[in-house]
RNA sequence: GCGGACGUGGCUCAGUGGUAGAGCAUCACCUUGCCAAGGUGAGGGUCGCGGGUUCGAAUCCCGUCGUCCGCUCCA
């Protein structure tokens, strides 16, 4: 992470976090979690708009990454796992960071990263090192013994990794092909922070790529190209995305290149994804460790070899904080100010919102048609309370890009209004016509 | 975990020792009929939680939980 915010913009800045944060909670994106206890640290609850737009996130991303490629495919593995597995994936020694704190100054480093002096004071009087383990182990069985020691998984890679051969035997795919996942992982992170960015539970999308050693370099370059066109293509704007190719002395215990997909949020630029060359290191150590062989045989070059793996790595409750960031504006209609998320259409919690414009019951009954028409296609809303503006305003505000409106003309010409969110347009369509022109206008974005 | 700031209805905040307030939001009825905030009424807070001082605590003290900013983190 880059601090390169100036400190000018920084009241700025500070706003559109609140901002977001409280649209969050006001209109039932993102809840604190346990909040009639206190609240828990570092835990957040997604409310019924924000498992839309988590949801979503995650549907474009395996849409993308497995829905439309015929060599990639898609597991699902558990959550709970033994010690072997991080034994063997260098989690357990590499995932622990020694801590001292100076007695002096108070300040915290890395006992490895320090030389026994405090960088900030000069004090020698330091604690003594703790080593903290990010891993969240619990106790699978009924005997808390040490038998039964299992960690919760702080990435979903290994779960790839473990299933290697079975992907293998089972899905006739031979090097390049991938294996993807989605799902929740755990760290105990020494300081959770900026909302959901970094949490202690937290979902992840991750693919690993395996192919044959000789071609590494090329899948690498051929990654870090289509992940940066995914954000661009579901409307994270090109000058708030970027590439950092880490230095060598930042690499990973696992990695041998990597580098990042930032964005530039309201604190400066930091990590979305991580997509980095994991070589053979993954298949070797657990082919050493289980005595299992996790190598391709070509049968058409008589070759065998552990291929080589490039691993684009995301986060999923962070890449849609950035959405959530990348779409927030304000602007105004007919002099009024609005508050507006542009949410690429497949994004949007709710993509089309159904609205009577009176509550008189004449109209109940054609918009209820109206609303069986579309729910099958578009995740919708049925709004009658108040004024049409009114509730014009409220879809805006979660970032709905379609409203339907269906008036008294409706009743005799059996055609309703669709109004655009970000034109604020308004065009008069057949409801026989209707799923089609709303169909239309989402494969335009 | 350490240092600093903070914690009052869903949201934004006022209230600094004497019977809990406002605006917005929500709900009901009316009004309006294509770009928000018109009318009437209603619900909702043991002032984060626990303890202490006091005749009396949202207000003072201690602890704890949580939030934000910095240190370390890397999806």
């Amino acid at each position: 992470m880059t601090a390169d915010v100036p400190s000018e913009d920084r009241e700025l800045r500070d706003d559109l976090m609140e901002k977001v944060v409280n649209l969050s909670k006001r209109r039932g994106l993102i809840f604190p979690s346990a909040e009639i206890y206190g609240g828990f640290r570092s835990t957040y609850d997604y409310g019924p708009l924000g498992v839309n737009l988590l949801r979503n996130v995650k549907n474009a991303w395996w849409r993308s990454m497995v829905q439309l490629r015929d060599d990639v495919v898609g597991l699902d593995a558990a959550i709970l796992s033994p010690p072997a597995v991080w034994e063997a994936s260098g989690h357990l020694a590499n995932f622990t960071d020694p801590l001292v704190d100076c007695r002096n100054c108070h300040e915290r480093w890395r006992a490895d990263k320090i030389d026994g002096t405090c960088p900030n004071c000069g004090s020698h009087d330091l604690t003594e090192a703790r080593a903290f383990n990010l891993m969240f182990e619990t106790h699978a069985g009924p005997v808390a013994d040490e038998g039964a020691v299992a960690y919760l998984r702080p990435e979903t890679a290994q779960g790839m990794f473990v299933n290697f051969a079975n992907v293998l035997n089972t899905t006739r795919k031979k090097p390049p092909f991938g294996i993807a996942q989605v799902g929740k992982s755990f760290r105990n992170e020494i300081t959770p922070q900026n909302f959901v960015f970094r949490t202690r539970e937290f979902e992840q999308m991750e693919m690993e790529y395996f192919v044959p050693p000789a071609d590494s370099a090329k899948w690498f370059e051929y990654w870090l190209d289509e992940r940066l066109r995914w954000y661009g293509e579901l409307g994270i704007p090109a000058e708030k995305l970027r590439l950092r190719h880490h230095a060598p002395e930042e690499l990973a215990h696992y990695s041998t290149g990597t580098a990042d997909v930032e964005f530039l949020f309201p604190w400066g630029w930091d990590e979305l994804e991580g997509i980095a060359q994991r070589g053979d290191f993954d298949l070797q150590a657990h082919a050493r460790a289980s005595g299992t062989r996790l190598e391709y045989f070509d049968q058409a070059s008589g070759e065998r070899y552990v291929p080589h793996v490039i691993e684009p790595a995301a986060g999923a409750t962070r890449t849609m904080m950035a959405f959530l960031l990348a779409a927030y504006d304000e602007d105004q209609v007919g002099g009024e100010p609005r508050t507006v998320l542009r949410f690429h259409w497949r994004l949007a919690p709710t993509q089309v919102a159904v609205l009577p414009l009176s509550r008189k019951e004449t109209l109940e009954p054609l918009a209820r048609e109206v609303l069986a028409l579309l729910q099958p296609h578009f995740m919708c809303d049925y709004d009658t309370t108040q004024s049409i503006g009114r509730r014009y305003r409220r879809q805006d505000e979660v970032g709905t890009p379609w409203c339907v409106t269906v008036d008294f003309d409706s009743l005799e010409d059996r055609a309703v209004t669709v109004r655009d969110r970000d034109t604020t347009d308004q065009d008069r369509v057949p409801i026989a016509d209707l799923l089609g022109a709303l169909q239309a206008r989402a494969s335009e974005r």
